[in-house]
DNA sequence: TTAATATATCAATAATTCATGATGTATGGA
DNA sequence: TCCATACATCATGAATTATTGATATATTAA
C-alpha cells in the first residue's frame, strides 16, 4: 500500500453510488452479488453501474468472477484492511492509552 | 454518519497531499501540528495547504484550535472511527468466522 | 445458427476539482 | 500605532470525473 493506491481507493469510495455498492458487498460477505442485482437494488442504469464497478475494481476494492451470463462481485476485505492500516499507521503517537478508545469504537459488532 | 458525510470524507482523503496530512496528524496524536509545520514537512505552498486543510475540516476529518499566531490541527479520531464503522456496517453477512481474520488485520499495532 | 440476456466499452458533454498568484484578516511584538 | 508573522480567501484556467446514448462482447437457450 502506498499513497497512490490509497488515494485511488478513497476516490473510488467518494462517490455515493460506489460507496453504496461497496457497503452492499461488505454486507453480502462471501456470497457477493451479481452486477445486475447491484444495479437493481440501487436503481442505477446498467452502463453507469458497469463504469462504477470498473472504477472500484481498478482501485482494488472489489473482485469479480464470471458466473454463467452474469458476473459476481465481492468486497475485497483484505484490501480494505490494508487501506485502513495504511491510513492509521503509527496512530496516536504510539500511545496505547490514547489509541484504545478509538479501537473500541472501530471494532466490528458482528 | 450518512452517505453524504462519508463520501465527503473519502473525497477529502482521495488527494495525495490531504492523505499525507491526515496520516501526519494521526501520527501526531493529541499533540497535533501547526499549519505551518505541516506545510513545511510536506513541502506544500501556504495557500494550497490552507485550502486542503479547509477541505479536511469541512469533511470533519480534522479539528483546529488557534495558538497565538498559529493554528494547530488535529486528526479527529472519533470521526474516523465513525467513518470506518459506517463503511463496514453489518460486514461479512453477520458471520463472525468470516469477519475475524479481517479484524485481526485491521487491529492497531501500537 | 439465431436470438436473448448480462455486462462492458466508446464518445461526448457537463460538472467538479486543483494549484496558483494576488490579496485579505488576525495576532503578537516593537 | 506600525510592522511582521501566520493563515485564509478569491478568481482563474487546466485537468479530471460523471453520466448518458449508442454500440460491442460474452454466454446461454432455442
Amino acid at each position: 500500500m502506498d499513497t497512490l493506491h490509497a488515494t485511488t481507493a478513497f476516490a473510488a469510495l467518494s462517490q455515493p453510488t460506489r460507496l453504496d455498492v461497496f457497503r452492499l458487498l461488505v454486507q453480502a460477505g462471501k456470497t457477493g452479488l451479481l452486477a445486475g442485482e447491484i444495479g437493481e437494488k440501487l436503481d442505477v442504469r446498467q452502463n453507469t453501474m458497469s463504469a462504477n464497478l470498473l472504477v472500484m475494481l481498478n482501485a482494488g476494492l472489489i473482485r469479480k468472477t464470471r458466473e454463467g451470463r452474469g458476473i459476481r462481485y465481492f468486497a475485497d476485505m483484505p484490501a480494505m484492511a490494508d487501506l485502513i492500516g495504511f491510513m492509521l499507521k503509527d496512530c496516536c503517537g504510539g500511545n496505547v492509552d490514547e489509541c484504545k478508545p478509538f479501537l473500541e469504537q472501530v471494532a466490528c459488532k458482528c
